[in-house]
DNA sequence: CCCCATTAGAGAATGATTCTCTTTTGATAT
DNA sequence: ATATCAAAAGAGAATCATTCTCTAATGGGG
């Protein structure tokens, strides 16, 4: 139950190992989901039947401070949550709220190169990230 | 003040022209902003002091279902509303709330090309937004 | 094993967005 | 022009995700 790599990823980044901690991060980083706080929520109280809301969002915003996660935005305005590993993009499905992550590192660099040679004015790239908005084929 | 082309824009949707809704679409396509609803309330405000968050948002709604505008996410969750040219890109200033449309054909382009060749499994692309962070120069 | 800063718990507060119900109004046909 | 009526606006309550506040519990260094 004790995740190593979780447990791992908390102490390097100086949070206190924490049941709830463990948890949340078991989940976000379990799912490929891009889970909102209510889903993650759901899944926690799978075994801590009465964790609070306000907990969760508060390991939440703890974890994306030490950017082991990050917000996700979605259309309608509510937040979910990915696991940040490597830097990709997202696959969002017009019809059901399924997003994916997308990684192409042929991509990346396409787009740093392009940008390389052609400089944004007034502007400094920090990243990018591309939304590829179509259907899912079943 | 009776925008011409706004008032086109709304019967060619089979929109009833209606005061209220003449004045959000002028602020949406006036305001190169980005505007959040409430920033349109408080603009109609200014000649309809009356008018209700309520009402606004109904009207919303009903832009973008026709698509005459789009929402734009944002890393908060308080959705902004941008009305729909040209396929465009986004640049977010990580420091300031500041969006703005960032028009590039070359870079549409390579997208499209690049996404031409390279398929993705079991997806069917519509449409791709670029979503570019970073900094504004002062 | 103690201490205490940090974290979790509990629940209220907030604030953006949606919903419901009533009144008004735009546009079509008379 | 006027009547008509579906569609839209007004008003305000309701909802729901998220944040805040305050108190109790606890992880982990000493």
């Amino acid at each position: 139950m004790a995740d190593k790599e979780v447990i791992k990823i908390l102490t390097e980044n100086n949070l206190k190992v924490t049941p709830q901690r463990v948890a949340v991060l078991e989940v976000i980083m379990g799912l490929e989901n891009h889970p909102s706080a209510e889903n993650i929520v759901d899944y926690i109280r799978l075994n801590f039947p009465h964790v609070p809301f306000g907990t969760v969002y508060k390991i939440l915003d703890a974890f994306i401070e030490k950017e082991i996660i990050q917000r996700v935005k979605t259309e309608n305005g509510i937040i979910r949550y990915d696991s940040v590993k490597k830097p990709h993009h997202h696959l969002y499905c017009e019809d059901s709220e399924r997003i994916e992550d997308f990684y192409d590192e042929d991509l990346n660099k396409l787009l740093e190169n392009y940008f390389k040679k052609k400089k944004i004015p007034n502007f400094t790239i920090k990243d990018y990230k591309l939304q590829i908005v179509g259907k899912f084929k079943v």
